[in-house]
DNA sequence: GTGAAAGCGCTAACAG
DNA sequence: CTGTTAGCGCTTTCAC
């Protein structure tokens, strides 16, 4: 039936041709000793001429592990996330890893199927971008498991997480808004419990308090999707309820974006009359209209980090749970 | 030495505890036929029970075939190619296909490494999103593969290519710039032969004779990189040549967006005095100081697709070459 | 240094 | 309708 589908060469045609056994292969490729330099070359010279490949599903099959890891993020159109899966798999590829890179849109049933499909696949590690995901045990047993920018609802030191410092980001901008002027700061944040938004909504208050300011309940905009369109909405009926406000503190640009989009609809200046600052620092917020003021988060080091240190606990690092923090930094251009 | 490494329960298992052979569990899993109804209640129920999934390396062994589909994308980053990668997936996944992401950065040496680690790993199916690849073969064998956007360099027809109409989209924009008046219409191309350009390019010739205009060859730009900045300083060359010209049509947004950049740099008002139509509609044209008109490509269309058509001939469709057109619409903003 | 042999979990004839 | 059997390509004792 099989005409030639398959051209690759398997180790046993290797072992056929250089004249010695399977046994012998696998040392050489595995360079687990135990060979002759001159068994070797015959090998090598072998393995190259053919451009022999070692089958991974055979591989993986017998020593129950691979070299996939799974990356679940929760927007791939945000290119926020795409710098730092860009990071990762950099980091990944010169490790031999391939990644399955899952764009669950926010959706947890989408997050659920993947994870499921994952299992299935048995990868040798998750790299989990900001998920839903409290549990994920569901599928995916005990494997090596990094968290980025959210983490899981489980208790803490429970797993690694590497996140910006969101708290420390959230207080630069509220001082920023703070010095350029502004005493009533309104923040745009999601209606969902996420760490990074609560940590971020923290940190404005707790700023807010350093000033001796009274975060006005009216002030704290909490939006069902994280996107433009309902931040400008919520702006919008922010302006409509009549609260008087000089700031707004979006925990995300696209956030931030929005409100600008809907001050500016209503006639009122940015930055003279309000200002605004936002979080991540997406390649948006430096070309769009007003270009925003931002903190900016280091998408490279925690893409970096994250597929350094999900290598090392796949390749059997103790894998003591810890978080690892990465500072952020305040970007001015002309929303303030 | 394993502890308990893993907890998942195999087909043996399975067939074990309910009393039938492993190719019986095989047949129910696969939904072959020959069974009892009897039988396959058993079987489901210890598959639920245990939330059994099946070893995709084992069965991929065998079978010679994965549910993994390679996708490689030049630019992770552009959220043009996040909406295309997203849809690519949506349509994969309830197909039950994975996606090996692979961002190459528009990089040759990093696609080359991705295809050869593909090639262990032994997809089932290629997507090929505006790479360079012209041969690919290299490592991949003839396995089913789809281009988006941009086709490879081999022969016609010896490919599937999904792409927009670009000259049919060409022609729309030029008509809009007709309709509200403009008469000398000007182009920014890039200077490289990308398939995607040419055709875009022959759309507004074509166009501007249909009305009987002449394509003044001062007004044909090129540039030599497809970035806001080149086609902003190409517009303000142009101004200062002292040719004339009321429109402009940019080949891709980020084109348009350094157009009018240019235009409103040295005081001239657009849409009033010069009107301008992009294309691609990425977020930022909507977005911009003056939201620009322009033409939209349907990434929803082009990365459903594009799944569509991999999974038909992942699944044994003989695969005849064919070219799909995507349609284009044109979304008129401020700059018209 | 090298080889023989036993599977990893699954599918696909081939016999009943 | 169901079971037996032979591997897929590779790693890994265990002998020699």
């Amino acid at each position: 039936m099989d005409t030639d589908r398959d051209k690759s060469i398997s180790m046993t045609d290797i072992s056929r041709m250089a004249g010695v056994s399977v046994a012998t292969v696998s040392r050489i490729i595995n360079q687990n000793g135990r060979y002759s330099a001159e068994t070797e070359r015959r090998v090598r010279d072998i393995i190259e001429k053919y451009h022999y490949t070692p089958n991974m599903a055979a591989k993986g099959l017998k020593t129950r592990r691979t070299n996939f890891v799974g990356i679940l993020v929760p927007d791939i159109t945000n290119d926020f996330f795409g710098w730092i899966v860009r990071e990762i798999q950099n980091g990944l590829r010169i490790h031999g890893y391939m990644a399955f890179v899952c764009d669950t849109d926010e959706n947890e049933e989408i997050e659920r199927q993947y994870i499921s499909m994952l299992g299935a696949v048995n990868p040798s590690g998750m790299i989990i971008i900001s998920g839903n995901t409290s549990e994920l045990g569901n599928g995916l047993g005990d494997l090596p498991a990094i968290y980025i920018d959210r983490a899981p609802v489980v208790g803490a030191g429970e797993v690694t997480v590497i996140e910006s410092d969101n708290y420390g980001g959230a207080k630069l901008a509220v001082q920023e808004l703070y010095e350029k002027g502004c005493r009533r700061i309104a923040c745009i944040r999601s209606a969902r419990v996420i760490s990074t938004y609560s940590s971020r909504y923290s940190g404005y208050r707790d700023q807010l308090e350093l000033y001796g300011l009274y975060a006005d309940g009216r002030l704290d905009l909490r939006v069902d999707e994280i996107t433009f369109q309902a931040a400008r909405q919520a702006v919008e009926e922010l302006l409509d309820s009549g609260a008087e406000f000089d700031g707004i503190f979006g925990t995300a640009d696209w956030l931030a974006l929005g409100a600008v989009e809907a001050l500016k609809g209503r006639g009122l200046r940015v930055p003279e009359d309000v200002k605004v600052v936002g979080f991540d620092d997406i390649s948006l917020a430096s070309l769009s209209t007003t270009p925003l003021t931002t903190i900016r988060q280091k998408t490279d080091v925690l893409g970096r980090t994250a597929a350094e240190e999900i290598v090392k606990m796949m390749q059997g690092s103790p894998d003591w749970k810890h978080r690892i923090l990465v500072d952020v930094s305040l970007i001015r251009r002309e929303t303030t």
